[in-house]
DNA sequence: GTGGTCTAGACCACC
DNA sequence: GTGGTCTAGACCACG
């Protein structure tokens, strides 16, 4: 259902969450649907209990997740919702990057271009 | 000359090689022209020698520049050369970066248009 | 007749309690009159027979209800008196929140005139 | 400079930022002045780094303070402002406290009083 | 020295 | 079984 890469830069608990966030995003995961335990996941994946625990709290606090103690962990009804904002979040963190390159010199043109073939791989109108 | 952002998550040697690269490209800094010292440097931007020094290794080991004993530090002559390499792999990593985007839900085209309005305010064809 | 929230941060049986308390110092139930059973009730609310069970028997401790081997739970006759000592028990925890927020810094005087308005829509002296 | 209940069944990192939230709040720590370390404090508390840690981070997600890496961790400018709208949160949480209380059969007027007389010992206008 | 992350394993309350 | 909290100790990057 998921995998991670230990041996990335990225920390376990944030390639966990972004995991997830793909799943839902993509809708793979219902509102409601319980995601898995703490412990059956993390044994799973061959990582420590506490952090996917790290990482289940921080989906909590996004608002993708809800827990019942002694039941388990879902799926929040209004997660894709949530979700929507940070994408454009992350939208508005391109933007910065594409102008930081301009700064550094490369030309606006060139960016938009290199972006646009590696998106449509050059066929695109 | 340059300003740093000790808040920032970015590790501020990164934040100096960062500034100094624009410099170059940009044309600000002539090949040849001296670098301060690491000794005033370090005074005017309060940060540790040992933070400038690496930032600088680090410039020397991308080209950017040479150290002259008992002299000073200097801007190599072919720094902006060395520079467009490191552009190129500037460009690779914004293309990682929308492809992350992609795999998050978002559709190309959003992406596409976002950037395209953010560079060019969206008088482009 | 009652209803409880799974995803709420307060036990269930403690939940539980909480209603049936109010209901009975509401005089909405009456002396001797009988409870749900376990059975019914759990599946009602589709939690487990444990959980309530739990909640009759601290309600049984408080003098809330008593039992009767092959016929049911019945609602004490003194239960109203025995609630009257746990609203006491209430206000105590009441006085010691609010005592918190002082300590956190909120004036005295802001605190009860928010609860005055709160409690009476400040139509009251 | 700060102490903690071990016995308590408050969590240990809770009580630790509520601590650092009333000395804010009082203003006996001021903005960009450091918070103590992870390692010292813990050790003086003699708690697990982690627990601290825990905390700590909860504070940055409140706003309450920021890190730098290598240097250390400081009170945020607009802490105070941030604390100002978590109290507004504890004054809403006392208000559907005191609705709880009427809808268990409390007085409004046995309620007003009983906090009257506990913040002001009965003194009061 | 600092903070950030992770592991291993424990205890508790709740269901 | 579940989640929530805590301890003990490790490694890393950064300054």
């Amino acid at each position: 259902m998921i995998t991670i890469d230990k041996m990335s830069r990225i920390p376990i608990y944030e390639q966990i969450i972004s995991r997830f966030s793909n799943l839902i995003a993509l809708g793979l995961i219902s509102p409601d649907s319980p995601l898995p335990s703490v412990r059956t996941l993390s044994m799973q994946l061959a990582i420590n209990p506490n952090t996917l625990q790290r990482a289940y709290l921080e989906m909590e606090r996004m608002g993708l997740c809800y827990s019942v103690a002694g039941s388990g962990r879902y799926v929040s009804k209004d997660a894709r919702t949530s979700l929507v904002a940070m994408q454009q979040a992350e939208l508005d963190k391109l933007k910065e990057y594409c102008w930081e390159l301009c700064d550094s010199g490369i030309e606006k043109e060139t960016i938009l271009n290199y972006i646009k073939e590696s998106l449509f791989g050059g066929q695109q109108k």
